[in-house]
DNA sequence: CGGTTGCTAGAAATCGATTTCCGATAAAGT
DNA sequence: ACTTTATCGGAAATCGATTTCTAGCAACCG
């Protein structure tokens, strides 16, 4: 319950404030003997600078704010590390914060990440168009947005290309004999969903195979949602030789669908999936796989904004990291 | 970059700073006219207070700190959504930050915790003995720990017993006729590994088994660490006829062991677990299962936390609730 | 030897809010 | 009608740090 203020460090060492204050920061013109003491009264006390009251006169925090749709996903774990790593070698700490892929949660979370004026925001947006980061733009927070992209700012981003990869994966279910490929889609206001089906499209395209609007199907980028859309999906008459699923949750659905239709893979029906899903042992050997760079997205997005918080200037960047098939 | 402060709103608004402050705290001594008049400049001006202004004078913040060892893990993600309900139905925020069960790590976002004067925090400690929360303890800042229990401090802890609950699925295991039942423990250092541990003895002295040490290896309670203690005691001679693993990821990693020699369970090996693992799809279906109401571990424990932050007085408070076996 | 330069360290202002204290005004009581 | 009381709102102090400004002192130079 203690309350240790510089004041009281300074009257233990004999020295004013601003000296104490000039022992822990730009040190150089202090004599050895007053920062010996200075030190001793610290240790001594157990002093810790309340950072608020810091904060009010230098502005500069060293905390930055990571909100993330879905902290459940594997996807985002091993991001979150890569920004930590990053974050931490250069002196910062990440805190985290979860919005379910809620709007609301989202909001209230970029209003603490302004509140506490945070040095600086990774995100990856709920929306492409409703999520609003102007409140902390206003105040100078910068921001990079991480997967997805934001059509209500100009900020950095760090993703892969997810045009091409979906495209790509496409081509290889064509490759292996399928014609009539379900695409289980994810939530339109999400940049990736919107993308991945472009990529689909695409690659359609590419293979000469039409396009199909009864085989695209929307989930929600979670478990239930690939659960139902895959079971739309295995309704049509013909039914499809392939499923293509644009992320790991939905993807765990439609293998539950799956399953309960009696249906195995890739003897009755292919699939290829986004992200990592080594994590589900098995499940996932036997189908085409887009895996992302997931920690060198959150170091490369973490380094971006480091450089945005010291104060370097250039155009809003798009990082554009390589995904890969397996 | 724009900073407006209570003295621009106040000008605006023709009125003091200290008008200001009353209509946006204690209201009811300011009249119509004038509140109205503020309430006007301060949507006009988009005026936020500053929180860090604010707590140096008032020392109140509504961001709470959750310091969890793993949000790989869906125990703890679970846990944080208990959390996050229970403090945003009463006004607080969530922050989260991730130990990965390593020391150094959770020092510092003790360290931030304690900086940032967190109004109070959740935490799973990654040692008993090694936590050290006494930097939050001498600043007034409330700790409860979850899942685990803390030996250097005496605080609110919310979990189940795992004791008993471990005790229990080794006799389901020795009904289903097992006699050689080998054991994966958690971390030394941490309680719940303990816990577990002391529950596989009892269970077998409760069935008339005799314990052997070689039965018993300790993993890191990540997934390699399983696939490790599960290789060798498959090594020995004879092998058990069932494997007892005491959190989910080890599972994961024992269940990669068994396919990699073939083995299937339960024909082959029976299999008993630790933690929710309905995520796998079907891998868990056939072992048993403990699993911890973590939803409700981490509504309680914020709970808890916001009566130590409201001042609340009594001894320290274990919640010690019900694990389910199936 | 006097005056200038160069440091060091303290006094005081400052950041942006809250809160105490107090004066001014209006309402109420005699 | 005049004093007393209540109420409202402004001035100023305060929280705990940083930073500017300045005084004091020593060293150095001509």
């Amino acid at each position: 319950m203690s309350r240790i203020t510089i004041k009281d460090v300074a009257e233990l060492a004999d020295v004013s404030p601003a000296t104490v204050s000039r022992v822990l920061n730009h040190g150089p013109t202090v004599a050895e003997d007053l920062r010996d003491r200075v030190m001793a009264a610290i240790r001594q006390l157990g002093y810790r600078p309340n950072s608020q009251a810091r904060f009010l006169r230098t502005r500069a925090t060293t905390v930055l704010g990571l909100i993330i749709s879905d902290i459940t996903n594997p996807f985002f774990t091993s991001m979150v590390r890569g920004a930590e790593d990053a974050a931490s070698k250069a002196g910062y700490s990440v805190v985290l914060a979860n919005t379910d892929e809620d709007l609301d949660k989202e909001r209230r979370y970029i209003e603490v990440a302004a509140a506490e004026n945070m040095a600086g925001v990774i995100l990856s947006p709920a929306s492409a168009t409703r999520t609003s980061i102007e409140l902390l733009l206003e105040r100078g927070v910068p921001v990079v947005t991480v997967d997805r992209r934001l059509q209500t700012a100009k900020v950095d981003r760090v993703g892969v290309n997810n045009v091409r990869a979906a495209q790509e994966a496409v081509i290889r279910l064509v490759d292996q004999g399928c014609r009539r490929i379900g695409f289980i889609a994810g939530p339109a206001e999400v940049t990736t969903a919107a993308d991945r089906l472009s990529g689909y499209k695409h690659g359609l395209r590419a293979s000469g195979l039409p396009f199909s609007r009864e085989l695209v199907v929307r989930g929600d980028y979670r478990i239930e949602g690939g659960r139902a859309a895959a079971a739309t999906l295995m309704r049509l008459d013909p039914r499809p030789d392939a499923l293509f699923v644009s992320n790991n949750l939905m993807t765990l659905g439609a293998v539950m669908t799956l399953r309960d239709l009696g249906l195995s893979y890739p003897s009755d029906i292919k699939l290829a999936a986004f992200d990592d899903m080594s994590w589900t042992l098995g499940l996932s050997d036997t189908m085409t796989l887009i895996s992302q760079p997931t920690y060198e997205i959150g170091r490369q997005a973490c380094e971006l904004l480091l450089r945005r918080i010291a104060g370097e200037r250039f155009p809003p960047r798009h990082v554009v990291l390589g995904a890969t098939l397996d």
